[in-house]
DNA sequence: CGTGCTGTTGAGGACGATCAATGACGGTGG
DNA sequence: CCACCGTCATTGATCGTCCTCAACAGCACG
């Protein structure tokens, strides 16, 4: 009983953690994250919002890495996106209909979601207004790193692949979590990256020769995180949460 | 006096129409209009956030084309978007405090902005949620705008290319406004397509070649929507207002 | 009538894609 | 227990797209 209590508790943590950055008050955090009903576990290459194509509910990424990507007419894939723990997969569709149809996210290692039935959040939203403008927020950050990637998309591919794993990083420690390790592909990397694997796989060697990374397993660990940063032109102020609120929130 | 109502009118009428295609109900339209103070009109060049720099309030922009930028080390320059005739141009901020403290919104032809004060904007969001709702559409729906740019960069020049002047198309009619002409120079374009100006206007010729484009003066002219937006694989979706709402605007 | 910005054209070179092949690893089924 | 297969990582060689540099023409501006 308290182990499963502790195991649960531990699942909410990261998204605890974000709400909280985010600028949920900590006395509504409790009442909010009960609301959300623990999901299934997916494996590797799941589509997960077709799990429950429905869309009658917000889902959340409640452990493990996602991907937000489209598959094109060619077979390619543009990967947009790494999720990670905390983070909302399909938080468009709630104020945007048929946001991006073809668009898809999927499971890059084993995950945990979890859903907030549409009902459910509406009372939320209107019961605690920080929980809307954290949402919002959240969408608000999330153009900014988009618009971070497109920059770094016109850099050469070293500092590219440094940026994609400085933004990943980042994204993780945004949940609380501060690993060093990066569980993804470079077959992954690549489609986010835009670049071809093989050129990734050179890139790679490259970073590794420079000491900036180092191989674990099958993984890659930044072993040099700050001259990673400054090699990509990572600005680590694009994923920030904020502390501070604006007008907005002190008036509500 | 008739003469500067209608004009005042006119000026309003693109806003009026986004935000009837965003969701805000058209009874509460007159008084979130009534509520903008006008600002001044910029030339070409000038910084549209920069002239009142306190960020105290909300900035539309009226009349012309801007864009929101971001200045590199190395003197070039990255053109996120394009804005146009009623949009916001720092929508971020309100939600958000420090939000990309480097970027920039330009005047690309001249332009005049509007102003609506932070007090007032509060007032507004609390009195009428719809009008709350749609600025965070607004947002997803430039999210979603920035995937498609994204994508779009992974291709060759001739159908990336194609694919921004669609898109500027779809911005300038998502105001109600339908007009062929894009009265943006080819040095604009590149730095938004992520181009060199010599590429650009290869590029351009190839496109007159093919009957897809034509030249009035300095500026170009669309000739085959269609066709363009197929060479680009655009998806006129990704910038689509909703029409039906989602369960949030029903519950509110 | 210069000065600056934009548009246009040419030639050379770099970065990264593509094609092709191989090795390593884990899972599956005979 | 081993053969087989799929995914991922790695390496080499060729080729194409697009950048860079450079120069010049048109046009608006003072």
């Amino acid at each position: 009983m308290t182990a499963m209590l502790k195991e649960a508790q531990g699942s909410f943590a990261p998204l605890r953690q974000k709400l909280l950055r985010l600028g949920v008050h900590e006395n509504d955090l409790g009442v909010i994250l009960s609301r959300i009903r623990t999901g299934p576990r997916l494996q590797r290459g799941d589509n997960i919002l077709a799990a429950r194509h429905s869309a009658n509910h917000l889902t959340v990424l409640m452990d493990g890495i996602a991907c937000l990507y489209e598959r094109l007419t060619d077979g390619s894939r543009q990967i947009y996106s790494f999720q990670y723990a905390g983070d909302f997969c399909d938080l468009g569709r709630h104020v945007l209909e048929a946001t991006e149809p073809k668009t898809v996210v999927g499971a890059v290692t084993e995950c945990r979601i979890g859903y907030l039935e549409n009902r459910v959040l509406d009372q939320l939203l209107v019961q605690y207004p920080s929980f809307g403008t954290a949402l919002w927020r959240s969408c608000v950050i999330e153009t900014g790193a988009l618009r971070a990637t497109l920059l770094s998309s016109r850099q050469p591919a070293l500092q590219c692949v440094a940026h994609l794993l400085c933004e990943q990083l980042a994204r993780q420690s945004a949940t609380g979590i501060d690993e060093a390790i990066i569980p993804i592909s470079q077959v992954d990397l690549a489609d986010a990256a835009g670049l071809s694997v093989v050129h990734v796989n050179r890139v790679f060697q490259e970073l590794l020769a420079m000491n900036l990374l180092s191989k674990v397993g099958r993984y890659i660990m930044v072993v040099d995180r700050g001259r990673l940063a400054r090699l990509g032109n990572f600005d680590g102020r694009c994923l920030d949460m904020p502390k501070v609120l604006s007008s907005w929130n002190v008036k509500i």
